[in-house]
DNA sequence: AGAAAAGTACGAAAATTGTCGTAGAAAAAT
DNA sequence: ATTTTTCTACGACAATTTTCGTACTTTTCT
């Protein structure tokens, strides 16, 4: 089991470009963090990739100069990951407890309820057994 | 609305401590941190406190020599702050999406499963109309 | 009373995170 | 061809977090 590195806030926002865009490079990055939330300086955008290169968060295609960055993880394994130390941290390993805090005290749609319901009801049959 | 401090992994561990055990004394929340993850210096545990105090993330008696230092939110109350904030950072605002993570990926236990059902029966009556 | 234990306050070191500037190479534009 | 733009690499500074040592005061123990 590799050892899992925390991305920190900063470097969750250029997971979710390049989760949501592809591999991409700095430039592209930096500027869709100057549109999603505030202007940063490029080499503070480049820097930070390079940090989350070493740290395994990402991977990178070198081979033009332009190199091309990408998540390492697939977005929904790192929200696992994400979620699994968040339970712990915050809601001491109950993951029952944070989804009735998270449906109870929050505006969901019909929709959405309705989906989530589809879900337990898949979930019933097989409950766990660890 | 006062601002929200959000507080560390640190911080949160003493404020588990303080949520199930009520208001105590640095010396106690230092020993329990002892039991449940690993040896940290009293005056390292003092400091801390010290610091969310400074940060009103707890209050404290100072009427006898030994201080005695409360959370500052019930726990829910916090939870809730932590909650949002996640969902925000991992899941970019998809409540749905996190409680579909959290309940597909997962063992749950019948009881948890009928638990969250009965929440969502009666959820349905009430579905948000922002 | 005098020594030991238990407290607080405070400064500060070490680690992490976020930010940027500068240097220098490569590519593009004129 | 030479100037301008676009890159990477790297060092470094500021802010935050985590950790502890030292100084000093108040209790407690013998």
């Amino acid at each position: 089991m590799t050892e899992f590195i925390k991305p920190t806030d900063a470097e969750l926002e250029i997971l979710h470009i390049l989760w949501e865009n592809g591999a991409q490079s700095v430039r592209f990055v930096n500027e869709k963090l100057g549109e999603q939330s505030r202007d940063i300086g490029y080499t503070t955008t480049l820097k930070t990739m390079q940090v989350m290169f070493d740290k395994r968060l990402l991977t990178r295609d070198d081979s033009a100069r332009s190199h091309i960055y990408a998540a390492a993880l697939p977005q929904q394994d790192m929200q696992q990951r994400l979620l699994d130390r968040f339970v712990a941290s915050a809601f001491r390993g109950s993951a029952q407890q944070l989804v009735m805090q998270a449906l109870g005290n929050r505006h969901a749609t019909a929709d959405e309820i309705a989906e989530i319901k589809a879900l337990i009801e898949q979930l019933e049959g097989n409950a766990d057994r660890d």
